[in-house]
DNA sequence: AATATCACG
DNA sequence: ACGTACGTGATATTT
């Protein structure tokens, strides 16, 4: 039998200093007890013990502070944001039936030192789980200690048995008491002997063994004489340290192996659970709720278990369709093939829910009730408008009257939740169960077989997006988004939903023959490096490249190092003169990422139309960018010359052009104008070359002078500046020493003041709210600036300089789109968007209207927002996505 | 499922 | 002293 003890407290602090800091939406701190779950989870995974316990430290004193007053006297107390996990955490281990213990007077050590004494009389073993190595004396043939530490955000576990660590000490593991004597422990603040430090403490126990022989052995012992002299001086401190680092095993616990059997999770464990947001661990762990509510949660949940009327006669459609064009709104969800929707008309939170549902069995003309019920004057309340009004348009049925989009609301309100599910958002607003998910695919209601239970779950889902809606809509006016929601979001799906479902034509032959070339350039190189490497391998395998190049040609293995040497294009790019095969890898490299991810996975996805219809992303950066899937039409190559080649195969239709408008500098404007930098916005008034000014201002030189390289240097300094700059990652990036990268940006920061004030300025303000935003009020959330952790806090300082920036150019183009589009319905022109590339606007139109078409753009673009700077638009256009360029 | 790499703004 | 720029998505390999 087996036993694993786990150190409470040191895993816990580990996961906190180890994870980035989460907050469940009303901001109560929960990444310590999620990486305290998550970790539990893997160890216990990985050893099946048949008996779990944890143990924790009172906040007391011991009997080492009784003898020793200053043991951990240097020791901070728990941040707060840590303090308050631990409670909640020991609700969870009660809730999972994990026995834990605590004792008054004793540390988590000395109750492991006694579990694990009192586990090994009973001829059970023993796995101790901690980070701290003083628990290593504990180990013995029946006991190992499982070490946790944390590297890189990765946390690793090293398990120690007599061997391994004997193997690794040079002595046994009960020497560690002797070590610590002789060396002392700073963290817990007892000397050993002074002067002695690990080095000189381990050779002498790897000698003699114990304190005890050492002394019994002065002065006649192998050591330098200084070393002797110490010795002598500090036998009563070394052995008071003796006293305060051997871990107790005789704590008068009450403790039996038997009682700490395994067992499954009581009732309570989900609602906590769902309480702190950890929704990916209730599914991974697959817990379901309790199969009995509790009577008080029962009331306190709105009534889902109302029955919905099956609506199959046109003559009560068209009653239904009258009251709900009365009604202030309805809330709608639809099957993504519109073969089935629901829609809940309620008046009041507090009147019987009523939800009409209308299926494939209705008897009347399906398309002319959807062309009814998606007309302007039904105002509808739904969910993921965007892919609904593209499902629509594909039906050539209208896309009217929606007036909230609860999923596009929850993203504004946090844009940083990741998942904005119905059933997720749901648990997470009212801390409630919705009954089981149904996928909403076109066959849910026959495949499920379950009719009546599928339309229940349809209905809680809808009654669940008005719910969400009451609370949704107060949370966008406390958050002053009402204009960012109504003006930009909202209309905004109905022009991408146009986008998608127009798509963008392309040359599938071009496309084809460019994949033939680059198969070929592949093989070619794939054989010359077999050749020059002396054997077949995966060059696409990092591992086995590295195997190659750096083990069997031995060429300087690049710095960088994770889970074996990097093989990035940096490091190549540094080993390119070393070898000839590194250039081939280079090249390699970038025929196989164009032959597989830009011509094979395009030709895959080409639709029948001869079009790529993309999904435009709205609810998935934290920045309030759109993001593409499927494919990604946002990356399409363009830096060099060759990748550049796969935009002359996006086309326009026969008798079309492409127009394509794109922003000039648009971070560095706002930057400008958000830094209100005098000088920057000088710069962008005088209509000078932007990156040549800040050298000329930056490097002290007149801007006749300014080389190339200068201005590359500079150009970089500015981008650097946009995201939070380093000087080490500046001198990385262009190449210099990184004392130069120094001066750099201090030149700069003195030359731009405003730019200067602002980095701390936004910094501080963003720490005293918690967030930062863009000037739409876009929010984003910044826990990680309250963070202990050095990485984690940096890293909240750099997005809370960034956000605002990437994120106001976000806004900007978004309003820019719904501006266009509509001015191009209402002024009768044919074309159409159908691309966004973040700064950069694509439309198709007929040739003859290329011009005009190409003013608006640029027109509408640039009068989105006053601001300090001119914000300038370019358009051009062309017979392909490369021409139009320009 | 996680990692490494590389395409874009 | 820390470790080293913001925001994305797709592919291939490895666990």
């Amino acid at each position: 039998m087996k036993l694993m003890v786990i150190d409470g407290n040191s895993i816990l602090n580990r996961a906190f200093y180890g994870i980035r800091p989460l907050t469940t939406r009303e901001g109560f701190y929960t990444h310590a007890i999620y990486g305290f779950l998550t970790t539990m989870k893997r160890l216990t995974d990985e050893e099946k013990p048949d008996a779990l316990c944890v143990t924790f430290d009172r906040r007391e004193p011991t009997f080492r502070h009784l003898e020793f007053p200053a043991y951990k006297a240097q020791r901070k107390g728990m941040p707060e944001e840590l303090a308050m996990q631990l409670p909640v955490l020991k609700d969870v281990l009660d809730a999972m039936n994990i026995p834990r213990y605590e004792l008054a007077g004793y540390e988590a050590d000395d109750l492991i030192g006694t579990v694990s004494r009192r586990c090994e009389a009973a001829h059970w073993d023993c796995v101790i789980v901690t980070g701290d190595k003083d628990s290593l004396q504990l180990v013995t043939e029946h006991t190992t200690v499982k070490l946790v530490s944390t590297r890189m955000g990765q946390t690793t576990t090293k398990d120690m048995t007599p061997d391994t660590f004997r193997a690794e000490y040079g002595f046994d593991p009960v020497r560690i008491i002797d070590l610590k004597a002789l060396m002392g422990d700073s963290s817990d603040n007892y000397p050993g002997v002074p002067g002695i430090g690990e080095k000189t403490a381990t050779e002498l126990i790897q000698k003699y063994d114990t304190i005890d022989t050492i002394f019994e052995k002065l002065p006649d012992i192998e050591a330098k004489p200084a070393a002797i002299k110490k010795l002598q001086e500090g036998e009563e401190s070394a052995r008071q340290s003796y006293h305060l680092a051997t871990i107790l095993t005789d704590a008068p616990l009450e403790f039996d192996p038997a009682k700490n059997l395994r067992a499954a999770p009581s009732d309570g464990l989900y609602p906590l659970l769902l309480k702190l947001e950890f929704h990916k661990l209730i599914e991974v762990w697959k817990l379901t709720p309790p199969a009995v509510v509790p009577a008080a949660a029962q009331e306190e949940k709105p009534d889902f278990t109302v029955t919905a009327e099956a609506v199959t006669d046109e003559a009560r459609a068209n009653e239904l369709l009258s009251l709900w064009r009365k009604a202030g709104h309805v809330t709608l969800l639809a099957l993504p093939d519109l073969s089935g929707f629901i829609v809940d008309c309620d008046t009041g939170a507090d009147t019987a829910s009523s939800a009409e549902l209308f299926f494939a069995r209705y008897q009347g003309d399906w398309n002319a009730l959807l062309r009814a019920l998606f007309a302007e004057d039904v105002k509808k309340v739904s969910h993921n408008v965007k892919d609904l009004m593209r499902a629509l348009l594909e039906n050539g049925l209208p896309i009217g009257g929606f007036v909230f989009d609860t999923a596009l609301a929850a993203y504004l309100v946090d844009a940083t939740a990741g998942s904005y599910e119905i059933d997720k958002l749901f648990a997470s607003y009212f801390h409630a169960e919705l009954p089981k998910a149904i996928h909403l695919e076109p066959d849910a209601f026959s495949m499920l077989g379950d009719t009546v239970a599928a339309e229940a779950a349809f209905h809680s889902y809808c009654a669940a997006v008005g719910a969400l809606y009451e609370a949704l809509y107060p949370a966008l006016e406390e958050r002053q988004l009402h204009a960012l929601y109504y003006d930009v979001e909202l209309p905004l799906c109905a022009v991408l939903a146009q986008m998608e479902t127009a798509g963008c034509l392309v040359d599938r032959k071009a496309l084809a023959d460019f994949g033939a070339l680059m198969e070929a350039r592949v093989k070619e190189l794939e054989a010359r490096i077999y050749d020059a490497a002396g054997e077949t391998f995966n060059i696409n395998s990092p591992k086995q490249l590295g195997a190659i190049l750096f083990e069997k040609l031995a060429l300087p293995h690049g710095k960088k190092t994770k889970t074996g040497w990097s093989t990035n294009a940096d490091v190549l790019e540094k080993l390119r003169w070393e070898h000839p095969v590194v250039a081939d890898v280079l090249e390699y490299r970038q025929y196989a990422k164009f032959k597989s991810t830009y011509c094979d996975g395009l030709l895959k996805v080409i639709a029948p139309d001869g079009r790529i219809h993309t999904s435009f992303q709205m609810t998935v950066t934290a920045t309030g960018r759109l993001s593409s899937t499927e494919p990604n039409l946002q990356n399409i190559p363009t830096r060099t010359e060759l990748g550049s080649e796969f935009r002359r195969m996006f086309v326009p239709a026969p008798g079309c052009v492409l127009v394509d408008a794109d922003y000039s500098q648009i971070e560095l404007r706002l930057l400008a104008h958000i830094a209100d930098d005098k000088t920057m916005q000088a710069a962008f008034q005088s209509g000078e070359d932007i990156h040549t000014v800040t050298a000329s201002q930056a490097f002290g030189v007149p801007k006749e002078q300014v080389t190339k390289e200068l201005r590359s240097h500079a150009k970089a300094v500015n981008f650097g500046i946009v995201y939070g700059i380093s000087a080490f990652s500046l001198a990385q990036d262009i190449g210099v020493t990184v004392a130069d990268a120094k001066a750099y940006i201090e030149n700069y920061l003195a030359r731009f003041s405003g730019v200067h004030h602002y980095m701390t300025d936004v910094v501080e303000r963003a720490k005293a709210a918690g967030y930062v935003e863009t000037l739409m009020h876009r929010r984003r959330a910044l826990p990680e600036l309250a963070a202990t952790n050095f990485q984690t806090r940096s890293f909240g300082e750099r997005v809370a300089l960034n956000m605002p920036i990437q994120g106001t150019a976000a806004d900007i183009i978004k309003l820019a789109m719904v501006r266009v589009d509509g001015r191009l319905r209402r002024e009768g022109l044919r074309g159409r968007l159908i691309l966004q590339v973040h700064d950069e606007l694509i439309v198709e139109c007929p040739a003859d209207e290329a011009e005009r078409t190409a003013a608006l753009l640029t027109e509408e673009m640039e009068h989105v927002m006053t601001l300090s700077v001119p914000l300038t638009a370019e358009a051009h256009w062309g017979k392909n996505w490369l021409e139009a360029k320009g």
